[in-house]
DNA sequence: CGATTTTGACCGGCGC
DNA sequence: GCGCCGGTCAAAATCG
């Protein structure tokens, strides 16, 4: 890594923190199977009518994000301590697809899709005890935006 | 020196 | 049954 922005890894109010980027969009799903076929035409579209200021200057100003989540069956659980996968898509506009959120990623490797001629970023927690995972992807439409998505939740102190 | 990255290969699941 | 796809791990190399 060339420079890690001087946030901190798993800090207690941190941690229950939003992420430095403007969430405009949101969407929540129960067994989502986004990135399908047709889902990137949906997708284009969804953000396209995000559009938002010009803020990104060397990080990535944050602005369109979409977002899409999953799991969550059972109602009235909160906190749980199973294996929750919790699905959280994020499309910012960056150059950058190593977007720093505030924890420490370590890429565990890259593979190409057919979808997109771009590679497929796969990243996981260096923290220990963190199943937290990270899919970064670039947009086939647009190669401005990056696809983040998260998958599971941080099992850091002062989670729950 | 340690941590992290990189590429390739391997594995499992699913489809046909 | 085989092929394909996506995902993960591994070893080695590199950076700070």
């Amino acid at each position: 890594m060339t420079d890690r922005n001087p946030r901190q890894a798993d800090s207690p109010d941190s941690v229950t923190n939003q992420w430095p980027f403007e969430l405009s969009e949101y969407l929540k799903f129960d067994d989502n199977q986004w990135l399908h076929d047709d889902q990137e035409s949906f997708v284009s579209e969804h953000v396209s009518k995000q559009v938002y200021e010009a803020n990104e200057e060397r990080d990535f100003g944050g602005g369109g994000s979409y977002f899409v989540g999953s799991s969550s069956r059972d109602a009235g659980n909160g906190c749980e301590k199973k294996e929750i996968r919790e699905r959280v898509a994020f499309k910012t506009k960056s150059e950058v697809e190593i977007l720093d959120d505030g924890y420490k990623w370590r890429k565990y490797g890259k593979k190409m899709v057919k979808n997109s001629p771009y590679p497929r970023n796969y990243y996981r927690c260096s923290v220990d005890g963190c199943p937290v995972k990270k899919r970064v992807e670039r947009d086939k439409d647009d190669p401005t935006y990056v696809i983040t998505t998260y998958e599971g939740m941080h099992a850091h102190p002062s989670s729950c």
